[in-house]
DNA sequence: TATAGTGTACTAGTAATCTATTACACGCAT
DNA sequence: ATGCGTGTAATAGATTACTAGTACACTATA
C-alpha cells in the first residue's frame, strides 16, 4: 500500500478500513483480516495496525473479540453515519477550498463538470 | 491559526501562504511578512516558518532577498500553475473518494448540489 | 490437554517534527 | 560607521510515529 508521508500511517489505515466497510468489501458483521495478516499485506508493523484498529473499536466501527478477531459492527446507525461522513468530508473540503479562492457556486459546479469530463475521457 | 495535528505544521503553513497568493491577499511581487512576524502571527517557531518558506522558494513561488525579505514571484506561469493546482487537488480528492464508494458521476453532481444548497442555507 | 490462531501489552531504538536559543549575513537609512 | 530590520544557520531538547522483538491472554478444535 502507498502511504502519504504527510499523514500518520495509522490514520491512513483507519481510513482504508473505513472505506472497505463503506464500499461493501467488508460487510456488516464480517471478520477483519487478522492483525498479523494486515501487517503483512500493508507492509507495516503489527503495532501500527493495532493502533489503527483500536481507534476504530473505540469509535464503535469495529468490535474486538479476544482470541477470535475483529469484526465489523452490525449497528446500522454507525454504518450509516460512516457513509455519510465519507461523502460529506471531501465535499466540505472542496467547497471550503474553492470558496477561499473566491469561486462562486456556479463556478464550482462548472469545475466539477470539467473535471468529470476529463476523467471520463482518460478512462476510455 | 488552527493546525491539523495529522499534518506537519510546516506543510500547512506552505499551503496557507500559497492560498494567500492565489486568493490575491498576497499580490505578485508583494513582500511576505517577515519570518519573525509570521512566527508571532501563527504562534509557531521561526525555524518552522523558515522550513515552509524555503520550500516555497525552491518551488519558485517565492523569491528570497537576504536582508530585504521574501517576495511573491512575478512569473505568470508559476502563478497560473499555482491556481490550477489549488483547484484540481480538491476536485481529484472528491472524485477519487466518491468513486471508491461506487458513486456515479451523476450522483457526484447531485451530492455537490445538495451540499451547496445546504451551505447556502446555513449562511443566510 | 495440546496446539494453532487470534488479540493485546510492553520495552527499546530510530527518525521526523517542533521548539528554544544563539549567532551570523545582508541592505538600507541615519 | 552604527543600528535596525531582514533572512539564514546551527545546536540541543521534547515529543510523536514507527519498527522490532518478545511475551502474554483468550478461543476453538483435534
Amino acid at each position: 500500500m502507498e502511504f502519504d508521508d504527510k499523514v500518520p500511517i495509522y490514520y491512513q489505515i483507519e481510513e482504508y478500513i473505513r472505506q472497505q466497510i463503506i464500499s461493501g468489501q467488508l460487510a456488516a458483521g464480517a471478520q477483519v483480516p487478522a492483525v498479523r495478516q494486515l501487517a503483512l499485506d500493508l507492509t507495516v508493523n503489527v503495532n501500527t495496525i493495532q493502533r489503527a484498529l483500536s481507534h476504530l473499536v473505540q469509535t464503535g466501527v469495529l468490535v474486538s473479540k479476544r482470541g477470535l478477531g475483529n469484526f465489523v459492527t452490525t449497528d446500522a446507525h454507525v454504518l450509516a453515519a460512516l457513509r455519510t461522513a465519507a461523502i460529506q468530508a471531501p465535499l466540505a473540503q472542496l467547497y471550503d477550498r474553492l470558496a477561499a479562492l473566491n469561486l462562486t457556486a456556479d463556478e464550482m459546479r462548472a469545475a466539477l463538470e470539467t473535471y468529470i469530463a476529463q476523467r471520463e475521457k482518460e478512462s476510455e
